[in-house]
Parts: C-alpha cells; structure tokens; sequence
DNA sequence: TTCGTCATGTAATGGGTTACATGATTAC
DNA sequence: GTAATCATGTAACCCATTACATGACGAA
C-alpha cells in the first residue's frame, strides 16, 4: 500500500503520456527534461511504476513489438519492460493537469508542472504561473520582515547570503511576470480567432505562450576547459 | 543510535556557538538565519539535541541562571531546557568547520557553511567558495551537454525551463566569482599586514570579505499590503 | 476565560537513497 | 574475454514531516 510520491507519479504519466517506454530510460528522461532538480534514483522508480502498474494507470509490455517477445518467451532471458500508458492513466493524468491546489507552486511541484505546460491548457496554465508567483511574493514579504527584524545581529556573511537568496525569489518573480505576459498576450491574440471551445482534448497546448528568446544557445565557451 | 543529520547538527551547533539557547529559539533562528532554504520542524530538532547531548557536544541546562530553576524544581512545572556548547562540541564544531570534503559543495550543505563564514578562516572559505564553483561549473557542462543532445525531442516550454535553470546556475556562478574575487582582494590587502598565524581561534573570521554593497534595505515598498 | 504564542516532546508515516544482487548487450 | 553500460529489482536505512499530546504564560 501506498507510496504515492506525487511529483515523481506525475512526471511519470506525463512522461509516458508522450511515449512508452521502459523503466531505465525514464529515469533519464526524468533526470534532464524535468531535470537539473530532481534525480530519482531506481531505488524510486521502479516500486512506483509497480503501484501504477496496480492502480490501473499504466499496463507493462514486453521489449520489441512481438518478435522478440516470441523469442524467448519462458527461460531466464530477462526482457525490458516497456510501460503504456493506460486510457484510465490518461484520464487520470488529465486530471492531476487540472488541479491547481496550492501544492502546485511549490518549488519542485511547480517545476514539474511548467515542464508539462505542452500538455496544459492556458487558463491552467495562467492560474498556475500566478499562484506561484504569489507564493514567491508571500514569501519574500516573510524575508524582508525577518530580514527587518534581525538585521542588526547578523554578521555580513549571513547578511549577504540572505541578500543573495531574496535576490533569486525576485528574479524568479520577474522570469514569471514575463511568462504570464506572453500567456496574455497569445491569449488576447486568439481572442478574435473563429471559436476553440478548447478545454480538453489538450493534447496540443493552444500553443503561443513563449517570449521570443531564440539563441539559448550556450555561448561556445573557449578557453577554461574543466572538463573531466 | 544514529540521528546524524550533518547540515541540522552542523547548524545547531554553530548557532549555539554565539550563544547558548532553548529549543525553540534555536528553531526559529535556524529558519532565518540559515533560512530561505530549510525549514526544521520540532520533530526533527528535539530528537536531534538529545543525540548532541548524548554525544557529549551539549549539555542542557535549566532555564533561569538560577533563581528560577530553583524556584520550581520538582513538581510538574515544564522549564525550558536551555542548550550549552561543552568544550568537546566546540573543538568538534571547529573541525566541521575546517573540512572541505565534496559534500560541503552541495546546495543545502553550502549554504550552511556560508552562513557560518563569519566563524571560518579565509582559506578555508575560499576553499568552499571556489569548491562550490566547480561544482556549478560542472552541472552547467552536463546540462547544456545533454541540452545539446535532446533539444529538438523537447518543447518550448521544456526548454524555456531548461534555459531559466541554467541561467540561475550562471548567476551563482557568477555570485562566487565576486565573492572570490573580494576573499582574495582582502587577502592581498592584508599580505603586508605584521603577521597573523592565524590558522584557527578562528572566532573572528580575519573579517574583510565582502563586496561593498550597502543599500541591502527593501524600499520601503508603499502600496501593496497583502500582508496577513 | 479564552486565545495566541511559547515550549517540549513522541509515534506514525512518508518519501527517498544506498548498497547490493542479478544478468543481458555492446564495444573493444 | 572483459569492461562499460543497459536493465531490473530489493532490503536496509535515513532524514524529515505530520499529527498528536501536553502544558505554561500573557494579553484581550
């Protein structure tokens, strides 16, 4: 019974919402796309995929199409283990998109959300970005007022290091007010299109939510060669 | 047996360092000073002290200098327990302070030893410092290592995403070199300085880190009172 | 007198990692 | 043939949270 990770489950179906595939390779996708987070380990995944399994949401394959599952059907050969995602899975993915509760602007709760914005509707997409903006306020206005507080008594160290922590909550405030500009903004646009009824079926994101920012290319880098 | 969080012992320790206190004091300082990142709950502090005890680095001792702890000393009356660095947890504290083991290069453990800068000696800082860069600089080549390998499987938002992480990661990078930069200017300033052999009684930091950097205050900030 | 905050604790549970065990497949 | 990497799993532990239980103290 249980273990329910919730974001791990989440990325998970959404993860294999885009396209089957086997417990090893997840962990990687889970490792980069959703990444620079979250690393889960198959000490993780791998019992979670086994409750999906059993919650109906997911159904487990054997390797290659049909061929090689014949192949070697009964001995020893240990066969990957390809995870589908079941209709009720989908539906139960759906679902999870579509709830905003508060955990949604957590910090690694929201991370996995964003990273599924492709699959989100916009007015979910918006009511997501502006709840987590106003917890990023919330808690810069807690800062300041402790900040306030007890500046006297703290060395500089602690002071800069607090500096620089509000500074990130700030510039992360601001990247959400450009994102919920361009959300605006492709949405007034769409405002005069023939009709969209669109509130499922949200396969395809309505797209237009990105500012422009093409060259995010890493800038080559020459010289300072660290790499190990 | 066991209970042996590293950053919450570290931590507590550290704090205690400055100046004897009871749990709940230590509780709320460690969310502020250190804070920002960690919030520690009871359940996890009270044990935490009684191992410390255990260990022989504290000794508890009851509220009131004096006259209050004998005021009430046997029936019912809760008095607060007040926690003491013994001689063993300071020379312990110290040799926390003096290791720069990888570990102390990870987010959370890094920024516990920044908050206790204040208390460590200028090479040790810079060890950390430049540790702690070496090892952003590192996750930056994976990230845009793999970046480069999955861009065109991902959509806009996956990478936006991506882009946003990479940048908060360039920013620290950035941060550290300045910190860097002004640990060595005070150094050099100091070079010419009668002596030092300062190597520990390391109670005052050699001071002179830090970039110049008044201004800290949050403007006043009129309008907006969400507060609650 | 009741409410908020101070103050200390414990048991159950959660969510995750590490280390280990096993074995197939590929590249050299 | 042997090393690296792909691939799946389990058991033991770790760190921390939640919810609960208890109670004092001050202010409205």
């Amino acid at each position: 019974m249980s273990r329910r990770s919730g974001i791990l489950e989440f990325a998970v179906l959404g993860l294999l919402r885009e396209s089957p595939m086997h417990g090893y390779e997840l962990r990687k996708r889970l490792n980069t796309s959703l990444g620079v987070f979250r690393a889960f380990s198959y000490g993780t995944l791998y019992p979670c995929l086994k409750t999906l399994v059993a919650s109906g949401w997911l159904i487990e394959e054997s390797g290659g199409a049909s061929e090689e599952a014949l192949a070697a059907p009964l001995s020893g050969r240990r066969a990957k283990i390809v995870y589908r995602l079941t209709a009720e899975g989908k539906e139960h993915f759906e679902d999870l998109l579509s709830q905003t509760g508060p955990d949604a602007y957590e910090d690694e709760h929201f991370a996995a959300r964003f990273a599924f914005f492709g699959q989100t509707s916009r007015d979910v997409r918006m009511r997501v970005l502006e709840g987590r903006r106003s917890r990023l306020e919330e808690r810069l206005e807690k800062m300041s007022a402790s900040l306030a507080r007890t500046r006297e008594r703290l060395d500089d160290y602690t002071l800069e290091l607090q500096r620089h922590g509000m500074e990130s909550v700030e510039r992360e405030v601001r990247w959400l007010n450009e994102l919920i500009e361009s959300e605006r903004a492709g949405r007034d646009q769409q405002r005069s299109a023939p009709d969209s009824s669109a509130q499922h079926d949200s396969t395809s994101g309505e797209s237009g939510g990105l500012p422009r920012r093409r060259e995010t290319n890493p800038p080559p880098d020459p010289s300072d060669d660290t790499a190990k």
